[in-house]
RNA sequence: GGAGGGGUACUCAAGCGGUCAACGAGGGCAGACUGUAAAUCUGCUGGCUAUGCCUACGUAGGUUCGAAUCCUACCCCCUCCA
């Protein structure tokens, strides 16, 4: 029994809730592949490090032999998940859904094995349904159910408009479930109530309920927010390895450790004795150096990492300008350009005001020299590097 | 269908005829301190090479010397009744 409680506990790590875990073992004991389904709205094909704790669970899953679906929700896209803010959503061709089925496989292999994902979308059985079925499957739901979930709750109680075709998108998302027999749903925590409304679909249609397992919501690098795109607190994937670096390292110690469960592949008991070595005085940076290393490795190369690693130490341990800066040409009428123009227009600050503003705050350095001379122009035929805050350079050449 | 409440900057939220580019909080950015960490302190936080001009308080009109503030219509949201 020692292989079944090392799955248990390879499954187990940072799950956030395992609905019924008795179940799970004896699902576990049956000693057949399981199938175990994930659902990806087809809309936002940009996946960062959040989405990836769940992609890391289903290759877990995989290397413990079992059959992960990962299933496009091409027609639960057109209602849109409510677990959101109220953003309308456009309609998706069908050639927008395949390019961003396309794009999601290029990211997600690089986690998944992709000779045993099986990769399907939902129309493929939602569409049959029509209005009738729809009708069939709306007449299981109370409108009291669906309002103990908790956002539509809140924004019950708060006043929130709650449109009623969001009340549909548990109940496709559950009938998913029934059609594809599925032994294992897994999702965020946000998905919890989903995930359940498919056991409850599929006990209704005389199958044995699938086992729910959420997994957290990662953390944004504010450490306080889950990561999202609209926070501005995430890592791409496909970012630059020095950014991917960069913003790995900017993380909070006590993150760090959040990170290392849920998206480091190395097993726990080695992160636990980083933790020791850590709590015996080893400095916390350089265990997020391999935290940054590892990762980074994964979405470029080892190389790759590598370089970025060093970049950052001489960038930021040193001072040196990094080697890679954007370069930015602009072009004046030969009297030069004006600082705060010349800023704005190289992308370094969003707007004049801004330029200005940072001048006076000192946060802005030419060639390495602090100035704070809004009247400051750039002359035609020179090419400086302006750095703005911490992070941001640009050389700039004027034609 | 009826009655009432509400729509203010990234978010929440004041303001209810001039002193409002709009209090306050959060967020964000920058500076100091650091390990580009966290915590803390300070400043900034609509645009325009600017001691001024322009655009903004749901939309469109109107009253007024002057409107986020008053009036009219419309749009959207919420609550209660049906």
């Amino acid at each position: 029994m020692a292989e079944l409680d090392d799955a248990l506990a390879l499954i187990r790590r940072g799950a956030e809730e395992i609905l019924i875990e008795q179940e799970l073992v004896a699902k576990l004991k049956l000693r057949r592949p399981l199938r175990v389904k994930v659902g990806f709205d087809p809309t936002a094909p940009d996946l960062h490090l959040g989405h990836t704790v769940v992609i890391n669970k289903m290759r877990q899953f995989q290397q413990l032999g079992h059959e992960i679906v990962f299933l496009i929700g091409d027609f639960t896209g057109m209602i849109g998940d409510p677990s959101g803010k109220s953003a309308t959503r456009p309609a998706l061709t069908r050639e927008q859904i395949e390019a961003n089925a396309r794009t999601y496989q290029e990211q997600v292999f690089k986690i998944l094995d992709p000779d045993t994902t099986r990769v399907m979308f939902n129309s493929e059985w939602s569409q049959k349904l029509g209005a009738a079925g729809m009708i069939k499957l709306a007449a299981k739901h109370t409108v009291a159910r669906m309002l103990e979930r908790d956002d539509f709750h809140k924004r019950y109680i708060s006043g929130q408009p709650i449109a009623i075709h969001e009340f549909l998108y548990p109940l496709m998302q559950g009938y998913d479930s029934v059609a594809l027999q599925a032994d294992v749903e897994m999702g965020g925590t946000d998905q919890k109530f989903n995930l359940l409304v498919g056991r409850e679909l599929q006990r209704a249609e005389g199958q044995e309920p699938q086992v729910v397992l959420t997994m957290p919501l990662l953390e944004g690098l504010d450490g306080v927010n889950k990561m999202s795109k609209s926070l501005g607190n995430y890592v791409g994937i496909n970012e630059s390895p020095g950014e991917m670096f960069g913003k790995l390292m900017s993380v909070s110690d006590a993150l760090m450790w959040r990170y290392f469960e849920l998206l480091s592949f190395r097993p726990m008991a080695e992160i636990e004795d980083l933790r020791r070595t850590v709590a015996g005085g080893r400095n916390p940076r350089d265990v997020k150096f391999e935290l940054a290393e590892e990762i980074t490795a994964r979405f470029h190369d080892k190389a790759a990492a590598g370089d970025a690693h060093q970049a950052f130490i001489q960038q930021f341990q040193r001072g040196a300008t990094p080697d890679d800066i954007d370069e930015v040409e602009l072009v004046s009428d030969g009297s030069g350009v004006p600082i705060g123009t010349a800023l704005k227009d190289a992308g370094l600050v969003a707007s004049t005001s801004e330029a200005f503003r940072l001048l006076k705050q000192g946060a802005v350095k030419l060639d390495g020299q602090k100035v704070n001379d809004r009247e400051l122009v750039l002359a035609a035929g020179t090419s400086t590097v302006c750095q703005v805050g911490k992070r941001r350079f640009a050389r700039i050449t004027v034609r």
